[in-house]
DNA sequence: ATGATGTAGGCAATCGTTTGCGGCAATCGT
DNA sequence: ACGATTGCCGCAAACGATTGCCTACATCAT
């Protein structure tokens, strides 16, 4: 059994004695109701039947004619992460205030499901694409839609020669550094996420050129690379604290991978901050809900200006990439 | 600068020197490159032809005619929290493989957010809606889009009417009772979720019921209502441990509230097990990471049988509600 | 030889909108 | 008073696919 078949614009004209065409202009004028299309009487007319029957353009006859879906598509690496599924949020939001629908899908950061997902989605004729999993493994895929014009915009992550989004993700790497040895600590270990990938790669070099600048030498610092989540924030930990135990402060990229790091911590009877502090990056709800100290990326706003920099494409307007502030949240862990 | 225009079917049929029409039925032909519909050799020279020129279906031209979008709606109280997300990319996996795309949207479990996004969606025509975030407080528009015989069905959450996909979320709370009972806990606090969701009243309600069989009496056991993340979780240990100083044994209905409450307890510097055990529920990444004992629910499969449901009622079919069995998963923390 | 059955493919209507181009009055300027 | 505007609105051609109904020919059985 179907749902009714809502009113088509056929319908309403006939209705009310007028073309289809007079209907659909007045319909779609963008000043609304105060459109000059037809006469205020008639306008009103329209508008008030339209109302009492429900009417609702259908968006596939629109965009036959148009050649414009009103839909952009979203990749992330996946939406089970917070960060990723924040930042989707914040284009989700920005997107349905103007109008505009989203698709998101996960490429799980593989190259070959990145490319499969986004076709699929220009399949089905998304005006434009927000991809969250830039990295080194997919720049030749955003190279080829930037040679084939297909508007897109970079979250989260970013690589040369496409606009982006991010968090000042050096300086976010600064802030910690900064914090961490004026508390006194000496020794470090940088929990350092996923290789290839600009939030990895600029918050540990953002935290080692400060730790450089603050007289912290080389062989005080262990790093650990992995992933962003807490299995692999676990990982890390064991590593570092295996490689250097006179480790007495731990800098994980990800609020997860800390959370991770905080696990095996407590199962050592490591006391938290007193032997070993640590700290994250993103401030995710969690950060709050174990009084991690960490660092507070906007990711809502980066989904949503990303948002914003994607419509300017599709506007012909030629974007700049933005890097947004970080701001250093202290809590009880460092 | 727009990407180039894909090529059509009447292209593809004029350079072939057919009709459009043996092209398209050649084209979506369920049975492929050995479809009747066109002797062989011309059936290899349509295939061959739309491989080279690379075409694509345009989905809006083949939606307006079958009144078919192959899209379904997904509205979920928040992607941020993990559960919902997974069940999330359960429901896409499992449209993906059948050739159908989702659109996600927030609720925030407020009911005229709910009714707004679900109607945009219909607006965008999607073939069938799947909710996340049932309540008492929804299922006035649950129970109106049944009447408008709009294809739905839940997952996560259930109200009666309606079908839907759960964990056994019952048996899950008895699951634990029983373990922390054995353990030779005695005095317990729910952290009990969000009033009016299946979720949080079944999972306490097995809960209680259990204990109520191993011999518990009431007064032993503090109840805190609240919702599913960190902060809130906090919030109820709080109260739970002001309530009832006693308590030594925690449950809370998520592994993110169980999270907050592990905070406040490493805070004050009670030792989890050795004075209070405490146990999450759903098994997401984050409890592997902090090692606490948990349900596991088959969030992923949630997903997939709630799109598989959908399917077959857009074939027609009367479907069920079904249960899925949850497994004790015994870590450090009880 | 005849009608039945199959095979291969064309015709044209249709889905619901959008939009370029006019048409017809009433109003205005001079 | 008369051509030029302006205000209102209709006509019909797209947009790109799907699909019911035909046609034309070949094959087959009787």
């Amino acid at each position: 059994m179907q749902a009714a078949r809502p009113v088509t614009l056929k319908e309403l004209a006939s209705e009310l004695g007028l073309n289809i065409s007079t209907v659909s202009r007045v319909l779609s004028d963008p000043l609304g109701r105060d459109g000059k299309w037809a006469s205020p009487d008639t306008t009103q007319r329209i508008f008030a039947l339209a109302e009492t029957r429900g009417y609702r353009r259908n968006p596939y006859a629109a965009s036959l004619r148009t050649n414009r879906s009103n839909l952009i598509g979203v990749i992330v690496p996946r939406l089970q992460d917070y960060v990723l599924a924040t930042i989707y949020e914040g284009i989700d939001e920005a997107a349905l205030s103007q109008d505009y629908l989203t698709m998101v899908s996960n490429s799980l950061d593989v190259p070959q499901r990145q490319r499969d997902k986004a076709e699929r989605l220009l399949d089905h004729r998304v005006d434009g694409l927000i991809f969250g999993d830039a990295a080194e493994a997919n720049r030749g895929y955003l190279d080829e839609l930037r040679d084939r014009r297909v508007p897109h915009t970079l979250v989260s992550r970013r690589i040369a020669g496409h606009t982006s989004v991010t968090c000042d993700d050096y300086r976010g790497g600064q802030l910690i550094a900064e914090h961490l040895v004026a508390r006194g600590r000496r020794v470090f270990g940088v929990i350092a996420g996923k290789p290839g990938t600009s939030t990895s790669s600029e918050r540990t070099s953002g935290f080692l050129d400060a730790l450089a600048e603050l007289g912290i030498t080389e062989d005080q610092v262990t790093l650990a690379p992995g992933g962003f989540d807490a299995p692999a924030g676990r990982e890390a930990a064991e590593q570092i604290l295996s490689e250097n135990p006179a480790t007495d402060a731990i800098f994980a990229v990800n609020d997860f991978a800390a959370i991770g790091a905080l696990g095996v911590l407590h199962n050592r009877g490591i006391r938290v901050p007193d032997d070993i502090a640590l700290a994250g990056y993103n401030d995710t709800a969690l950060a709050a809900g174990v009084n991690l100290t960490t660092v507070r990326s906007p990711m809502h706003e980066i989904g949503s200006r990303g948002f914003a920099l994607l419509i300017d494409q599709l506007g012909g307007i030629t974007t700049e990439s933005e890097q947004l502030q970080p701001e250093l949240i202290v809590r009880d862990t460092a």
